[in-house]
DNA sequence: AACGATTTGTTCGTATGTATC
DNA sequence: TGATACATACGAACAAATCGT
């Protein structure tokens, strides 16, 4: 026999789906609930509390508990454009990717740092761990109805030898308004020339829960999209790591496959 | 002020991440944690709770509460590999797949049904609502230490307009050894020449809960992966959705960057 | 196979804190 | 300020899964 609160849960569900409650509508009170279900209030919130976590629900302090819009996903994607050959690279290659999308962007100032390579970010770019790395960090931003939405956080690391071969910008704490991608081809005649990427998914830590305004419990992942850029000469020359929260967003590839003979 | 159940879930994250709690091991029971925080045993549940939606802790009914491993990923690769030409197609290709991560596979038999297209369906496919599609449903399985484990659910939709044409085995709920694109290409002369990627995460149905052993809270969500094919004359000939949960699969994706003039 | 001990899971009642209007 | 709603916390009891005897 299946638990109350999970036959309330279930209760709850169907009405959603069926559309008896409709998104944005709010629910009775717990205390309601409890007693149309002939329950205790504990017994309620346990059941809600499950739809939250499938994000169904969403209850408010001191206001009430209210049905979630399905989501609409922002398309972020990964195919190499033939255009800018943007895809994921920093700032600009960013407001360019939302623009296409008829919405517009705004990146911070972005920061930087020097450290040293850890383990993963030295294997990342073929370099030793200990070697120092230019750390840049910027949040981005999606403008709807003229409010700044908290869209992703992105921080790039580049071997210090770029900097020291007189990509002199990368470390200072400015936009660079052409992209880093321009920047270094223009000063150090390095070209991207491919990349790879992993996609996964993590529960957010705190800075990331603050700062996309995510609920506290963990409920919601967000997506880490990790690129390494590698030069013409198989080279890695930059290594980024990009986080958006995962109920807003989806990846989207494009790709030919390889003809073959025959 | 912070909650007390947030204290006391920050004290065993600490003890976590120090090493104090080392991965696979059982934390003291409710009750010795109540006593020990001086709190009722519904607060260090709530804490743990907490643990849980961020998958460092895992209780078992009867048993108690264990510390989690960090999840090791299996890669999903999404590049056009020159080699098979496979990359997210039916069953060879999985298998294939996992032969190159040195681990083994094994599908089910696939079950087939003739199902009429609902809109998104339609939409991908560009056929029209209520046309009908021949559904190819699979379940994958990695095997570890001679155990199978279920890792993935794929469903596959074709426009009937295949069958029609002669490509009849399509309909029948039988593995197609060398691979469902191998055999259209051989009975029609379908060539799959490109395809059309999206990736995004959703909380698991009742289904994937089950099928997958994964906590029936949902806080574990799944990846969806959706991939349309198209052939030489850029029609949509498959449309297939591929089910994985999140904590345990990344995927990669490798591409040259096209060159430029100039 | 049956039973008891242990541990988490579920449910209740109650009280108080805190955000919002 | 008061009323309303969810959030936190406690104590208690029984249910259900697991394991060893």
């Amino acid at each position: 026999m299946p638990a109350r609160y999970e036959e309330i849960a279930a209760d709850l569900r169907e009405r959603i789906s069926s559309g008896e409650l409709r998104p944005g509508q709010r629910l009775p009170t717990e205390r309601e609930l409890a007693l149309r279900y002939d329950a205790s209030r504990n017994t309620v919130r346990d059941a809600v509390l499950r739809l939250r976590g499938l994000r169904l629900l969403e209850s408010r302090h001191g206001l009430g508990t209210f049905v979630l819009e399905p989501p609409v996903k922002f398309a972020i994607t990964l195919t190499p454009s033939e255009g800018t050959g943007s895809g994921g690279g920093e700032g600009r290659a960013w407001v360019d990717e939302v623009a296409r999308q008829q919405r517009s962007a705004r990146t911070s100032v972005p920061s930087v740092a020097i450290e040293q390579a850890d383990e993963p970010q030295a294997r990342e770019l073929g370099i030793g761990v200990g070697d120092m790395l230019v750390v840049r960090h910027q949040q981005h931003f999606i403008t709807d109805k003229g409010v700044d939405v908290p869209w992703s956080l992105r921080t790039s690391f580049y071997p210090i030898a770029l900097v020291d071969r007189g990509a002199t910008r990368l470390q200072r704490p400015e936009d660079i308004p052409e992209g880093t991608a321009a920047y270094l081809e223009q000063t150090l005649g390095i070209r991207q020339a491919g990349y790879r990427d992993r996609i996964w998914v993590r529960p957010p830590n705190d800075y990331e829960i603050r700062f996309f305004d995510m609920p506290p419990e963990g409920t919601v992942p967000v997506f880490v999209h990790q690129r390494v850029v590698t030069d013409t000469e198989g080279e890695p020359c930059r290594y980024t790591l990009t986080v958006y929260p995962a109920d807003r967003n989806e990846f989207v590839i494009e790709a030919d496959l390889p003809a073959r003979d025959g």
